[in-house]
DNA sequence: TATTGTTATACTCTATAACTATA
DNA sequence: TATAGTTATAGAGTATAACAATA
């Protein structure tokens, strides 16, 4: 117990007073935290996690409107725009404007675009299914329950 | 149950697939949401959010060096500096260079920011402690809770 | 040599508003 | 008149690396 190893395990005591009880706080954090997890497991693997959540659901709903896609991931429209525009350049989304209202935009995947998905899908399930350290998976499971409360998600089908 | 109500409900299902289950996906969508009622219910009092933790955690811990504010707050040590010079700007912290060390810079709030935050800090507290929409008060309680195992936060004392 | 903070640079993300085309 | 998407612009946030001062 020398000085060295309490630098290391940042010992330094914070009292974070009122910010202990902030869900946005304590939801930032935590963003932060798993975000960080992410980039270390998921880096090489060409996924940034805004991208390849478009991706999955567009996968997941073929002929998606873009705006309902943008709604969905809170994203906002001039984003998504942008984001859809990329990601047709690097050939893995196609748009369709269909007949019976020209305004809108239906964005399947493309063949390249499903196989991109395929490819990673079982390295982000893996990731996101680890019990975080210092939990139980009750407790894990247990906080996306609560997060799916809290964002209004109706429950999965069994 | 018209076409405006349906569409104004934005009843569009969507199938989020494996994100169902993405922590990390969950949460961003949770601190978007939470950040969106934030700026909606505490815009008016200019109080970004980052800077205001900044503040309170200052408040809460006179003295601290600027290191250990950033690594509690998980914010990157070039990005620290530039807040903490932007906030000295304002005339709401001080700096002191200790001469046992003349590395560091340990922070305080000035009588401007300790008027600031003490101004604030009851906005901030009732908007924390709302419960949010669709969960009772045990759930939103319990979802704190997990959230601090997820950080890693020791228990509050008592 | 290692640590703390600073500076400079660039890139991503996001917000806003004006614009088009369609309905 | 309202809607879906686009474009342009600016700003906030963040990442990176090189640097100076100090230990």
């Amino acid at each position: 117990m020398d000085a060295t190893l309490v630098r290391e395990t940042a010992g330094d005591h914070v009292d974070l007073g009122e910010l202990r009880d902030s869900l946005g706080f304590l939801m930032r954090l935590a963003q932060l935290q798993v975000f960080e997890n992410y980039f270390a497991a998921l880096g090489p693997y060409d996924m940034r996690p805004g991208e390849f959540s478009v991706l999955v659901v567009i996968s997941r709903n073929p002929g998606i409107r873009q705006g309902v896609l943008a709604n969905r991931l809170m994203i906002k429209r001039a984003h998504i725009t942008k984001m859809v525009r990329g990601l047709e350049d690097q050939g893995l989304v196609a748009r369709r404007i269909p007949d019976e209202d020209r305004r809108v935009v239906e964005l399947t995947l493309t063949k390249k675009g499903n196989a991109f998905v395929a490819e990673r899908i079982d390295v982000l399930t893996t990731f996101d299914r680890a019990v975080p350290e210092g939990m139980t998976r009750k407790e894990r499971d247990q906080l996306v329950h609560l997060l799916h409360k809290f964002l209004g998600l109706t429950e999965a089908s069994a």
